[in-house]
DNA sequence: CTGTTAGCGCCTTCAT
DNA sequence: ATGAAGGCGCTAACAG
């Protein structure tokens, strides 16, 4: 077998115990004692045993983070930032304590999220951060609020990280204004004169597609349109999302002037629609997206979208996990998103009526 | 305190031993018993205490995932691969024996490399999976045999996924033709008519680097062109590199025709430094990249590149981890990356002496 | 400051 | 097919 602490006691010439407050540095040890056990990790190449320190102690170094697909840039930015707060000094020095992250893809699927959350409870883990929109469906938020439940009951620290307060259960929350980002994006088209808007949302019955509809709405509303017909259609937070749907809103509507994408993704496929469809952009049609990944400004032309402060974000929530920071008054903290006009939108060529 | 098995044996009426035969499935129990014992972890909301039975077991149901940086499509797709091979069931049956994946941001720093795979031994890590180039100096690549050494020896499977075998050690590898990729970029442009080549090397004293700087000479050669000013700088591999590097090399040959980017992030900051110094690509300047991530198609042009099975590497990687797979002959499966030739290549406009 | 003594919760022979 | 018992490696009181 590997070696043990008693192994390193012996060769120390002092206790277990005594080699176990070395390494854990949380106790007085005497320097000389200190060094000799330090001498001996290293000739035995000692490794501590993380399961048995962790049943031990009753505490475990790993940290949970739930995202939909780490493949995607929203959120693996989110889940990179998280974990840059308990990455450990690149000299790695002091190990101990140094959290771990473990990043789970639910798919987007409520039923592996709440699977995921009991394999989490399973490792005792000491913090788990759910990022991205949710599912809304009364039985999953029940059935989420009282495995999230269990876990705080057990002494896991549960943050919300993009995503709404949990009704039944009282996370500490990060998240981001969608509401007022898609208004302004609407309200930056119709100040642009488009009258005939295609709003491409994302997947029904998820925070994030209300969110953005509902600002969307509210925009359209407070400028009077709100009769006017709201062209909606609804697909996933990808690519070929885009690309369909802006050949069904244009099929619907063939006169529109603007299409708001659910996301910069989602966006992306939009444009190579028009493209394919002869439609500049935006002469013939402005498109906007959502979040401001990376590539929104290398896309031709350079997209009008809303800037997510995923990073922050995702920072903010690890140290929150961490409990190395104060949390916020009333345990919600949110985030504005703001507007970066681009190349992508324009006046309208043809004014609507 | 949380509930225990042996509460559960308690309620169910039986010992713990039994408990745990039904938990983990891999001995006889009677039917009758099992459901009772079933039911007890129901009422009693039993989840297993990770740590205790990995003490207990002697195994860990967790799997490392070194990455550079996971908000990097390139580790980003590897990486949702290589868990893909380990994500439950939607239905969350089956939990026992669950793999999950701890997925660790190097930053490229080879001390924090090693610094992970400590800590991830200190885990027992059942495998650990190291993604993308690695470090070229002689005294890491020891320092890191002798690590993955020990943790084969400790039992938990290693397996490199987008680098080359390591010398010292015989881990299972998944690695790709960077040289080939190169080669055929360079073959492209010269059959294109260029003869004036800018390349933007990655950082320097890599794997990925170097090899692909190799096939990048090689074909060179091949067409005769070995003694021809090998324009090459050397950056990041990202955008800032990109859009930096080609305004240095325009400015070191003004009259090139075409620069071959270390990736396609990297070929990104390019065009736009070409874009912004008013030269049109494939016009004046043709651009190739490397990886063909999913954006790459949709760059204005198109990016020319060459496309290399991330997924199907990573889930490769994966599969081979959990010893699901059996090995390659030799221990190493190389991938070959096909080149995808689009808009942003095209003959020079004024042909090469 | 250091050693001693009990467990932490589970798995796994060994009996039965 | 099930129970009993020991131990996995470490930490946390408690003495000294």
């Amino acid at each position: 077998m590997s070696v043990t602490l008693a192994d390193v006691a012996a060769r120390a010439g002092v206790s277990a115990a005594t080699v176990s407050r070395v390494l854990n540095g949380n106790y007085p040890v005497a320097g000389e004692t200190r060094s000799r056990v330090l001498r001996a990790v290293e000739e035995l190449e000692y490794v501590v045993n993380g399961p048995a320190s962790a049943l031990a102690a009753a505490t475990s170094d790993l940290v949970g983070v739930l995202v939909n697909d780490i493949a995607d840039p929203f959120f693996a930015v989110m889940a990179s930032a998280v974990q840059s707060e308990m990455s450990p000094a690149a000299d790695g020095s002091g190990l101990s304590g140094q959290k771990m992250a473990i990043i789970c893809n639910t798919g987007g699927s409520p039923e592996r999220e709440l699977t995921y959350l009991t394999l989490l409870q399973r490792q005792r883990a000491a913090a788990v951060v759910l990022t991205g929109g949710t599912v809304e469906d009364p039985a999953h938020t029940e059935a989420l609020a009282t495995r999230l439940r269990r876990l705080s009951d057990a002494g896991t620290r549960v943050v919300l990280c993009g995503r709404p307060p949990l009704p039944g259960h009282d996370a500490l929350t990060v998240t981001f204004d969608n509401r007022g980002g898609a208004r302004r994006l609407t309200e930056h088209l119709l100040s642009l004169g488009h009258r005939r808007l295609g709003y491409l949302a994302g997947p029904t019955a998820r925070t994030t597609t209300r969110h953005r509809l509902e600002g969307h709405h509210a925009a359209l509303s407070e400028a009077g349109l709100a009769g006017e017909a709201t062209l909606t259609v609804h697909g996933a937070y990808d690519r070929a999302s885009g690309y369909d749907g802006a050949l069904e809103l244009l099929r619907r509507e063939p006169r529109l002037t603007a299409i708001l994408a659910a996301n910069d993704t989602v966006a992306l496929g939009v444009c190579a629609a028009l493209r394919d469809r002869g439609l500049r952009i935006p002469q013939d049609v402005s498109v906007t997206g959502f979040d401001d990944l990376p590539f929104a400004v290398d896309a031709t032309p350079a997209l009008t979208t809303v800037r997510l402060p995923l990073a922050d974000a995702g920072a903010r929530a690890g140290r929150l996990a961490l409990d190395r920071e104060t949390p916020p008054v009333g345990g919600v903290a949110t985030y504005h998103a703001d507007l970066m006009a681009r190349a992508s939108t324009a006046p309208p060529s043809r004014p609507g009526p």
